[in-house]
DNA sequence: CTCAATTTTCAGGAATTCCTGAAATATTGG
DNA sequence: CCAATATTTCAGGAATTCCTGAAAATTGAG
């Protein structure tokens, strides 16, 4: 691996983390060195850097687009292809839940529905259902707060985490001040 | 595979999505069997519905107790071991995500703070640590926000992931209040 | 303590996933 | 259109992960 120490550490952890998440260790790899990297890199860059085959760079980089996970720089006078991770880390995160979801949560809501429409046959089918429908409600009420938080700008969504479970005070406070004799009007109805 | 359609369907289903979440595909389907099953199970009855041997079933076993996702429950004059999934499914989510962050989260910062500690040999990596700077802080953003919300009895909780993004109009709520003239007193500054 | 029932361990074969080099395909400057 | 450069595909070997049966260890009733 020809990669300065901080980075290879960084490297390393980063495909052994991607490996325990059903990640291919070599696929993790690479998006690290691009993450860290200090400008686009080309195939050939990933290559020298983490010493594998340039058949498994293009691979994984295939299996990178595909998740939506780089940008695609060109570079004038090359002909080359350079990628790069894109610089927001928040919309980073955000693709990569967004995919996931769309890959694993979606397919598993339809197949709970599915499940759930159908009549019992037995008992034991019947309590089944009702855990099915246990885990589908969860998925829902957890899917649901994701896609409606998602939609904030970057810089709400900060406040938002960084207030952590104190809002749950501001929505005491909310609800105090509704609750007051002759409560406040529209403002306080909207929030 | 010994299970009514029903099951049958659910366990496959959840055993593929757990082979991309990194567990072992035989692991997804013991858990699943256990989380739609009407009673605690021996290991004997894993292996009858899943068709599968009894020492896998014994190691699946010792994994999903190694995540503390399973109850321990004896039986009456019966020597075997039965098995069965909390009942409450907000506690598995939340054993899970615990177990999860204990595992990869947490290794995570602390690789990601000792590399921030070492001084930078070039450009590449100065540069290389200011991303991680990046990802240390939003991972921490993160999971401050989980182990705040983390404490919430679920009831709370609930009524927090129900709102979704509106609690940002309650925050707005709240300041406008705060900046009215003469605004409120203690318990508008306590939220 | 004994013995039968139950569980765990583990070596090695099965299955799967990963990686490579060679060949095919694609792209583009001239 | 050619030739040089760049990228992709893919068969098959390497590496890893998974699973099993046999044997060892553990447990607890008598």
């Amino acid at each position: 691996m020809q990669l300065p120490p901080l980075c290879e550490a960084f490297v390393l952890h980063f495909g052994e983390m991607g490996s325990r998440w059903g990640i291919n260790r070599t696929v993790g790899q690479i998006y690290a060195v691009l993450f860290v990297a200090e400008r686009p890199l080309c195939a050939d860059d990933i290559v020298e850097r983490l010493g594998i085959s340039r058949s498994n760079v293009s691979m994984g980089l295939k299996e990178l687009q595909a998740w939506n996970l780089l940008r695609q720089r060109s570079v004038a006078g090359d002909r080359r292809e350079f990628f790069a991770t894109p610089d927001d880390i928040y919309a980073i995160v955000r693709t990569l839940v967004d995919e996931r979801k769309k890959r694993e949560i979606d397919p598993t809501l339809t197949m709970l529905r599915e499940l759930l429409m159908r009549s019992p046959d037995s008992e034991a089918e019947r309590h089944a259902q009702d855990r099915m429908r246990e885990m589908h409600e969860l998925i829902e009420l957890m899917t649901g707060w994701y896609s409606d938080v998602q939609k904030l700008e970057t810089e709400r969504l900060i406040q938002l985490l960084s207030l952590g479970s104190k809002v749950v005070k501001v929505l005491d406070f909310k609800d105090k001040i509704l609750t007051l004799p002759g409560g406040k009007g529209k403002a306080a109805r909207d929030a």
